[in-house]
DNA sequence: TCTATTTAGTGCGATTTCGTACTAATGCAA
DNA sequence: TTGCATTAGTACGAAATCGCACTAAATAGA
């Protein structure tokens, strides 16, 4: 078909934001007062991904500006959550590393949200996500592939992977 | 089972939440100087669901908060593409409407981004997302219904349509 | 009716996001 | 080695998001 309707895609970006958003206030939901998603995902990612990552690695990770990254870490730091160092290998850089406090955060985040888990598990057929997951995650590769067509401001180009 | 394994529900969560960055990024860069997708949103939404709509209709819509709906209409009042006139039916309440400007910047900028749809369709296979919407639509429906759970604080409950 | 509760919208301040511009360090190539 | 382009991070300001508190209007209940 030569046709170009862009239903579809607005239809799906749209469910998209809007899911990013109800999970987003649900996540929140059971995180600590002054805590936010993107505060978690970055000790989530230390955790999951490589404790002592650069703030770049981290920045490509989540696909935001490093100016952003750079306050999310500041947060953090100033919480004790993470302890920022200098690279040994490279000294424009600096090394992120969990606290024990941020360890036991993230821990207790998780253990909170087991609940909502449960609920959604619960009423929703998981093998619905199951079969969308490599789709989404399909998606993503495919925008993060084409994102370079159009040149970047500020927002680091991404190797890809995610935390 | 019962297992409550996250892995899962973060892989899905984590996925939706960077198609999201990465899409908006896309559409933004197809929009005019100063307009961001939120704006777009608020436009494609009076033509595609009902011009006139109330602005708690509209925050209801995109599960934001009143006053970031508020700010939202403010900016698009400002740049004179939507008007924002009294409610006859209830003197509280205001009602949106499109201008000549408003209507035919969101042509502009869905013909602006046929390229970019384009690229998607010829890249990505549509059937697979085809397949993924209801899905998506039926998660963001569960997530809707069982956000209220929890006391919302400003952000408003919803009748789960979408814009 | 009359009173209490709910609802729509705004004002305001704190925080987040992000673009631009800058410094410092690295890497590459002549 | 030297010089230039690239990269990591930060400073700064503009804009967006959002929670809280408030006013005014509508609605529900006694």
């Amino acid at each position: 078909m030569q046709e170009n309707d862009p239903t579809l895609f607005f239809g799906v970006f749209n469910e998209i934001g809007i899911i990013e958003q109800l999970s987003r206030a649900l996540f929140e939901a059971r995180l600590p007062k002054g805590l936010i998603a993107p505060h978690f995902a970055a000790l989530s990612h230390l955790i999951r991904v490589r404790d002592g990552a650069t703030p770049m690695e981290m920045a490509r990770a989540f696909q935001v500006p490093k100016t952003t990254m750079t306050h999310t870490l500041s947060v953090l730091a100033k919480h004790e959550l993470v302890d920022i160092r200098p690279n040994p290998n490279d000294r424009r850089s600096k090394c992120v590393w969990l606290t024990d406090a941020g360890r036991a955060m993230r821990d207790k985040a998780i253990a909170d949200m087991s609940p909502d888990f449960r609920v959604l598990a619960d009423g929703f057929d998981t093998d619905r996500l199951v079969e969308i997951l490599p789709v989404l995650t399909d998606l993503r590769v495919f925008l993060d592939n084409h994102r370079n067509a159009e040149p970047p401001r500020d927002r680091p180009v991404t190797d890809g992977k995610n935390g």
